[in-house]
DNA sequence: TATAAAATTTTACACGCGTAAATTAAATAT
DNA sequence: ATATTTAATTTACGCGTGTAAAATTTTATA
């Protein structure tokens, strides 16, 4: 009880049986015969040992680590699916390892680069999108199997899980129509996401489904910054008055937060209710839209489902040890949420 | 070219060096002759190899690893914070490695056992607070160079770097006053946050300090889920009208923005214009303060400076190679964020 | 109970690198 | 040009584990 266990060997002879067969226990306890089992748990109990994970990874064909790379952590919709996909990894006996790009195109990268070096048996990404290092990104997905979710990039991984752009745009612009003035659509003009495209799509489509007149409010701003950049453009939009229509669908939830906040300013009234002045409805479900005032209309995404998938997926992937033949791709739908503002 | 590197050995030989030389360029590229520098500089540029980071790792004394804990990256406050924080990990040629203690304190001791398991040279932590198992986060900072941050816990790490609650409180009791009504304090009953009781503690004096009848306002409620908390338990307050005042200073803006949400939808108009109801403070500038409705009027605590005062202190501790002698403790001051609401 | 088969344990080697000590080369002083 | 000092490189060994193949023990079968 004196003298430190410094090593595998040591704590092997505190046992009574081999090293190997003790780094057969770690590996799987179910992996030796019941009686030495017990011992090795007696000592486990006793002694103060754990292996050495460094020389564990070191020797092992593969890790038991599985990168997690997102596009933005300080956004509370990112970290919640982060949460979510990490505790997955966990359950399924694996070591998740959270990385933010937040800092553009190079971060994502010299993510996937300190990824690499740690041997991950598998990558989940969400990648940045449009600014994305496509080509270095593919690479990477070359050298390491990685499953794409929420922003999809051409041929890149085994697989890409997201949500469906259109069915949920089409579901609440449908929406909107029903229940009031046909809705604009409130964008950045130069959108990082892939989905932010999408979603413009759907909008067009949706529009023309139902027989109205679609536009486009395309404004200037760039980066993450996507209450200001919704609060500054959306502010001129309003105060010029230049809008056919009382209905703002936004691209996003948080572009929706930056209007919402505008128009307040303006001294406008946000809402569906009797004596509002303009409605604004968003898409995500982010974490606070509950609590805006007035509480915001959007389309909530199931990330229940596409990170269950995700994981699934990668987990398949790991087992069978062979790329798959095609890339899969399954698209979720949205659930509308009625809330205050539309 | 055709035959791949597999280890540092084969790559020593494409220099025409030996392998513990290129071992020590890879340490400290200043440490070789310039000749030998640029004879490895060009088989870098020709071949891909980089050194195997479980086999530095298992045979270095000191890892270049920095655990980074949070209680809970889904807060924007928190995940903006290890922003920061991971930048100056990175700045200082260290690696970051980040965990959230979401889930409970249990939670918080399972990622200082996996931080363990990795060795770290040091470790930033800010605990639950006062769910933390203190016992074992103790054992752990005496085995494990560790900072602690945001909220304090007794004699825990070798230095504390946090907010001055008592001059931030007092500064905005003190505008509340000046400005209108005397605040109430709106608070959860059985907060985790250490910092709440000192803001509760702080209010009270600040109060007492202007001779003022303090009303400290506490609900029941428990976990990360402030808005919910604010907006349920807010809203029983405002609708019940149990309020001697009509100034709500929130424990932290996240309470605000449930609160001030209740409000809305109870008909109330927050904020110190002609014509509202009441008027809604918060604690902490939170990322969405800026764009609520009105905007939330709120002291900003000064992440920048308790950011780089902690990974300043966690490199001396490294470099130094020992225990301080006594734990540091310092405060920094807040700013008061004058916006719509109060 | 003897024997074959299966399960388990042990032997022996490999993994890729850090690092102290010994050696050699370069730089400086004489 | 030689002796001395200093810097750089190499030799030799160790780090703590995984794992294939060999040896042993246990279990199943006859």
């Amino acid at each position: 009880m004196n003298d430190k266990i410094k090593n595998m060997e040591d704590f092997a002879s505190l046992c009574g049986i081999s090293r190997p067969t003790l780094s057969k226990y770690f590996n799987a306890p179910d992996s030796v015969r019941k009686s030495t089992r017990f011992k090795i748990e007696a000592a486990l109990e006793k002694f103060d040992y754990r292996p050495n994970i460094y020389a564990i990874n070191q020797n092992r064909r593969q890790t038991k680590n599985i990168g997690l790379v997102v596009p933005n952590l300080t956004d509370p919709f990112f970290a919640g699916i982060a949460r979510t996909i990490e505790g997955l990894i966990i359950d399924a006996g694996y070591n998740p390892l959270l990385l933010s790009s937040h800092g553009g195109p190079q971060k994502e990268i010299t993510n996937l680069e300190s990824l690499r070096s740690i041997k991950p048996a598998g990558v989940l990404l969400a990648p940045l999108g449009r600014a994305s290092d496509q080509r270095r990104v593919n690479e990477f997905t070359r050298e390491v199997p990685t499953v794409l979710f929420d922003s999809n990039l051409d041929e890149a991984g085994e697989a890409f899980f997201g949500s469906d752009n259109y069915q949920s745009i089409g579901l609440i612009v449908e929406y909107l129509c029903r229940t009031g003035e046909a809705p604009a659509f409130f964008e950045m003009k130069n959108p990082i996401n892939p989905n932010a495209f999408k979603r413009r799509t759907a909008y067009l489509a949706a529009m023309e489904k139902l027989g109205r007149e679609p536009e486009l409010i395309q404004v200037d701003g760039e980066g993450w910054n996507f209450e200001e950049v919704g609060f500054l453009e959306g502010g001129k939009v309003i105060s010029e008055g230049r809008l056919r229509t009382n209905t703002f669908l936004c691209s996003n939830d948080r572009l929706a937060i930056g209007v919402m906040s505008a128009a307040f300013e303006a001294g406008f009234r946000v809402g569906h209710a009797d004596g509002c002045d303009l409605r604004v409805a968003g898409h995500d479900d982010h974490p606070f839209s509950r609590y805006t005032c007035p509480s915001l209309t959007t389309v909530s995404q199931d990330y229940a489902a596409i990170g269950k998938c995700s994981v699934d997926t990668i987990m398949k992937i790991i087992d069978s040890n062979e790329k798959s033949a095609e890339r899969e791709v399954k698209l979720f739908e949205g659930r509308l949420i009625m809330r205050g503002s539309a």
